[in-house]
DNA sequence: CGGCATCCGAGGCGATACTG
DNA sequence: CAGTATCGCCTCGGATGCCG
């Protein structure tokens, strides 16, 4: 997912309302590649709560590896987000915060929490709909 | 990514600004996995501007490949955000638009690359710094 | 507690070739 | 044009074990 595709091209798309056919790119997948991440959301949506140690967040985020949450407080991190202090009592402790910039990001996401609670029973359905028409022709 | 791993708990995320430690999770998740989707979302912007078909859409999303954006279209249309009209021409054209519950997905998609062009600069130059205070630390 | 290193299987995804 | 089918790489990510 994280992976560099040769990009070319690296103009704004318009997102006009019946604007013409153009190159769909620039700085979306930049955030896409982060935000689209299932871990990332999720790690953000719990820091949204308050500052987190490791293992809280852990228990958190439920299904969450300890590798991958530590992959991805390490990007978030990287990427200014996330604000990573180390306590140098024995044994270590670690706190994790959003920066400003991780803050505000809440706000896409509680409008992307909203968006799914709205319309999760509607693609259940439209989903059952579909499958009932295409027998045996899974796309998962 | 799309692999469901096994839910127990099903309840809704809170958000509180400063609420208790809890489980993330709920609805939260099955939206991600579709508007994480780099692909899922580079199409709902694409056919934001309008009425596409299958080979305007290969061309706008560029880096795309056939195949995926198969599946991708396949995915949405079943999900209930993407409307496919198949015309009995030869050869066939198909159109693919955004359905009510897909065009009203379009706000958030505006936001995250409203944010994205925001932050990009400030997240460019954060991993510039963690990679500079961090030589040979690569976590990609 | 809060990591990091390693192994390894599953499957996402691209490339290619063929059909209606 | 708009797909379907097949193959194979390669990355994601879980499991396990060790360290400060």
């Amino acid at each position: 997912m994280r992976s560099r595709s040769p990009r070319t091209s690296a103009q704004v798309a318009e997102l006009e309302p019946c604007g013409q056919e153009g190159h769909v790119d620039c700085g979306i997948r930049d955030v896409l590649d982060r935000v689209g991440d299932r871990w990332s959301v999720l790690v953000i949506v719990e820091l949204a709560n308050g500052t987190r140690r490791f293992r809280q967040l852990q228990r958190a985020i439920d299904g969450i590896s300890q590798r991958m949450l530590t992959l991805t407080v390490r990007r978030l991190e990287r990427d200014g987000l996330v604000e990573r202090t180390v306590y140098p009592t024995v044994p270590a402790q670690v706190d994790y915060r959003l920066t400003a910039a991780g803050a505000s990001l809440t706000h896409l996401v509680r409008a992307l929490a909203d968006w799914s609670l709205e319309h999760r029973d509607g693609i259940a359905r439209s989903r059952e709909d579909y499958d009932a028409r295409h027998p045996g022709h899974d796309i998962r």
